[in-house]
DNA sequence: ACCTGAACACCGTTCAAGT
DNA sequence: ACCTGAACACCGTTCAAGT
């Protein structure tokens, strides 16, 4: 196993347990190199933080799209934002990152266009079968993803489910019953690109 | 005006622009003294940001008081919520501060509990009144403020307004029709105190 | 009592020297 | 080609020296 494999394994362990803020020094001692050897395969803190963060989108759009085959569309789309909530509430640094992380790097564009198509994908076959207002895009649901893990963060050391609380109270708020208009519409492709190349 | 009063003029400004991550140095070069003199008005870092952040908790609760003598109950909630949302729309440190800092500081406890009172008095009114489903509280409410800018937050340099969707959205959430029931329980104020002691 | 700026321990990053 | 550890510019914080 080379060093950048070593690398990626201690980076994920470390950046899970501790978040974004964890040192480039402690993960060089969990790999057993030495600090510069993490710029001998990442070209800074940030690369290596994209290449995990990229592997985590692109496992969550391989979940959804498994989920496209779900004979409910209601439970698929469920269970979708189930994953995406549940990765961020066991991972503090893909949390962070998912709030945090620009669509600047081309990588994650690419991982994070993948993830709204297979969200709009699940969110039409749900508006089709009149199980969720018209009014909701794909969109909406990738940028909802990480809403249920940040409500319930300043009390996840005392309770750790929580997050399935708000989980739960914003898949109510997408029902058809509940829908008042909404005042401004919802983000575009175009969107995206423009917040990107800020 | 003394020098503590330029720094919190100068640290408001910088912090509001930037968010927490802004330097010491920079908010001493702005308020115009070195950067020691940070440390003599304020023990840490922390312990700056924190009484600006104190000062904020406290309007927007003045602003939930005032909102008590409305007459329709619904609109109360709705502007409260709006109000605490628009803060943090306009104030990146503060909507940083308000996901990311602890109760464990007894100042941010106090203001945190004055917050959660007349946030629990809006949504009483407002559940007595019928619009508003039984099984959401005021920790709900507080919890639930920093939800629309943290969702919007990716594309805040693209579309500055979007923070209003998804206040809307989760205000839908809020209604009596939109309610099944949810699968934890809200949170306590047993739960504030663990948290904020870990 | 308050202010200053040099000093310290940390951080991410670079790079000359080794294999 | 890859690894290393000293060096650098930055950060928050401390503190001896000044007023």
């Amino acid at each position: 196993m080379g060093n950048r494999s070593l690398l990626i394994d201690a980076a994920s362990a470390e950046l899970s347990e501790h978040g974004l803020d964890v040192s480039i020094a402690r993960i060089a001692a969990r790999a057993g190199v030495a600090k510069g050897t993490v710029f001998n395969h990442f070209s800074s803190k940030e690369e290596l933080i994209s290449a995990i963060f990229c592997d985590q989108l692109d496992t969550l759009a391989a979940t959804g799209e498994t989920l496209l085959e779900h004979t409910d569309p209601r439970a698929a789309l469920l269970q979708f934002m189930s994953a995406g909530a549940e990765l961020q509430a066991n991972d503090r640094a893909f949390c962070e990152a998912a709030a945090a992380t620009s669509r600047a790097h081309p990588a994650i564009r690419a991982a994070s266009d993948r993830l709204a198509q297979v969200a709009e994908a699940l969110t039409a076959r749900a508006r089709q079968a009149g199980v969720v207002r018209a009014d909701v895009t794909g969109h909406d649901i990738v940028l909802l993803l990480n809403a249920p893990t940040r409500i319930a963060a300043p009390l996840a050391g005392a309770r750790s489910d929580l997050w399935r609380r708000y989980l739960h109270l914003i898949f109510d708020a997408l029902r058809p019953e509940a829908g008042h208009e909404l005042p401004v519409a919802a983000p575009t492709n175009a969107d995206f690109t423009t917040a990107a190349t800020r």
